[in-house]
RNA sequence: GUCCCCAUCGUCCAGAGGCCCAGGACACGGCCCUUUCAAGGCUGAAACACGGGUUCGAAUCCCGUUGGGGACGCCA
């Protein structure tokens, strides 16, 4: 049978990184097995479910590359793909499981049910079928004359002992029954509870994997449950821990960037991303380079590679990635890329030019939004020296060396290449009669006013003449 | 409180009883390369949470302790 797994976020913001990984899971195990990624917007809880936060996940998943075979936008044999579009199935379910017994109404209302759940915490004790189970015709009438409109609850059966099932990442995994108390199917005002939906929906697309994060587990017997009821054939499930902050808490806005967006809007590529969330979970990356491109993704995917324990996100490994990806990045693709960040630093410059100049920055930038920072120079006057930089500025080798500069500069053709900056500098030394690290420390210091950078022989060529010049003599003259 | 899950270098991952005085990647130190910084190459330091078993032999299996995380919703 042909694998069909899917992502469920609900839109209650926008991506976090423990979705992304969870979407990547699932994608890349569809993407192995030639089966279907499915996404569908879990959006019945209408207080927190918004237009904008769709748009923001599905802008997210596109930008990662993760495309789905059905869902939003491209739809699929098995929509609606949006759980409020689709309340008829669970209520027409609902009525099923009330009809054949399995199900309830229950009138408490949101304080008892508080009251109850506190009373349950305090003693510690096991879940208790709820009392609204055992109502009878005559009660139930009376409450329904008071206008309080019920939810419909669960029947846990008594099964005893304990529910049991095999996870695809952690092996059994078993809950005594007693644990498992009656659960809500569906609110009082018509749309459905998570576990009920899921199931609902799960079954009703045929979803044959479910690969998920670890607070999934305890929803597991529960929906086992349901199945049950239903008469339908469970999904395997398999349960991924969680991402977690350098203090071993929740992964949260302290610890820095924490949703696709973020990550975009801070410059962040996505095989950057995407690379190091497969590293964060799977294990079976042999030894040597952990760069790994979209088909060796594929193909060392596995369920069996999925790892159990939490991991820590580590800023600093992704930003190595980063910062490869960002090297190895053609000139073409990398302007594109680097545009919007260039735009807000309101950097603006011929096209040829700009490619070759960012070529040349990409070398010293982590993030994209370093870019700009690592042009600055070729726009402005570089401040005046201080320190260690200005004793190499005023001494001898510097002004030997900037002197050569200026009478080159003034003696032969401005070099347009690399090869004839090699050359140029050649001259510019033997004038200067200075070379090596004392020719070039001096000459890249008064040129860009930094003591890095990228080398010089395919700087100079980028540079204006006449700003050559200028900051050269400005040196001479101090 | 009850239940569930997890436990190897600072971090991520190898390790499925002898191949391990534990291997790779990031970060960190040193050296090389080099006009600088990076990149690259070589190299160093760095871990089996603890306690009991099982076994000729345990990082690997079992039990317990400790620590961390999760669930117990008319949230998903």
């Amino acid at each position: 049978m042909a694998v069909r797994v899917r992502f469920a976020p609900s839109p209650s913001g926008d991506l976090h990184v423990g979705n992304a990984r969870t979407a990547l899971f699932n994608w890349l195990f569809a993407r192995k097995e030639g089966g279907q990624f499915i996404l569908r917007i879990e959006d019945t809880d209408r207080q927190r479910s918004t237009p904008e936060a769709i748009a923001a996940i599905l802008d997210s998943l596109a930008w990662l590359g993760l495309d789905w075979d059905e869902g939003p936008g491209v739809g699929g044999p098995k929509g609606p793909y949006q759980q409020s579009l689709r309340l008829d199935s669970y209520r027409e379910l609902g009525d099923r499981l009330l009809r054949e017994g399995n199900a309830y109404w229950c009138y408490s209302s949101p304080e008892e049910l508080e009251e109850e759940r506190r009373q349950l915490l305090e003693s510690g004790g096991r879940k208790r079928p709820h009392a609204d189970r055992s109502l009878t015709a005559e009660q139930r009438g009376a409450r329904e004359a008071t206008g309080v409109k019920p939810s419909l609850r669960f029947a846990v059966p008594d099964l005893g002992g304990d529910l049991a099932f095999e996870d695809l990442v952690r092996g059994e995994i078993r809950v005594p029954m007693a644990e498992i108390g009656d659960f809500n199917l569906i609110k009082s005002d018509g749309t459905p509870m998570y576990n009920f939906a899921a199931v609902v929906d799960d079954h009703g697309m045929g979803i044959t994997h479910v690969l998920r994060g670890e607070d999934g587990i305890s929803n597991t017997p529960r929906q086992l449950l349901l199945y049950r009821a239903l008469g339908w054939e469970p999904p395997r499930f398999g349960h991924m821990s969680f991402i977690l902050g350098p203090d071993h808490g929740k992964l949260s806005k302290s610890h820095g960037d924490t949703s696709i967006g973020d990550f975009k809007a801070r410059g962040y590529l996505p095989e950057a991303l995407v690379n190091y969330l497969v590293l964060l979970g799977l294990g079976g990356h042999g030894e040597g380079s952990e760069v790994l491109d979209r088909e060796r993704m594929k193909g060392m995917f596995s369920v069996e590679a999925m790892v159990k324990n939490p991991a820590i996100f580590d800023y600093g490994k992704l930003q190595f990635l980063n910062a490869h990806y960002l090297r190895e990045m053609p000139p073409a693709r990398l302007l594109e890329t680097a545009r919007p960040f260039l735009r807000a630093a309101g950097v603006e410059a011929e096209e040829g030019w700009l490619g070759r100049a960012l070529d040349l920055a990409k070398g010293q930038a982590v993030l994209l939004a370093d870019l700009p920072r690592e042009l600055d120079f070729f726009f402005r006057e570089p401040e005046p020296a201080a320190g260690e930089a200005a004793a190499v500025l005023a001494g001898e080798a510097g002004r030997k060396a900037l002197a050569g500069l200026v009478k080159t500069l003034a003696s032969s053709p401005f070099p347009r290449d690399a090869d004839e900056a090699k050359a140029f500098f050649k001259r510019a030394q033997a004038e200067a009669q200075v070379k090596g690290k004392d020719f070039f420390m001096p000459v890249r210091l008064a040129l860009t006013g930094r003591e890095h950078g990228p080398e010089l022989v395919r700087l100079l060529p980028l540079m204006k003449p006449e700003d050559c010049a200028r900051r050269a003599r400005k040196h001479l003259e101090a």
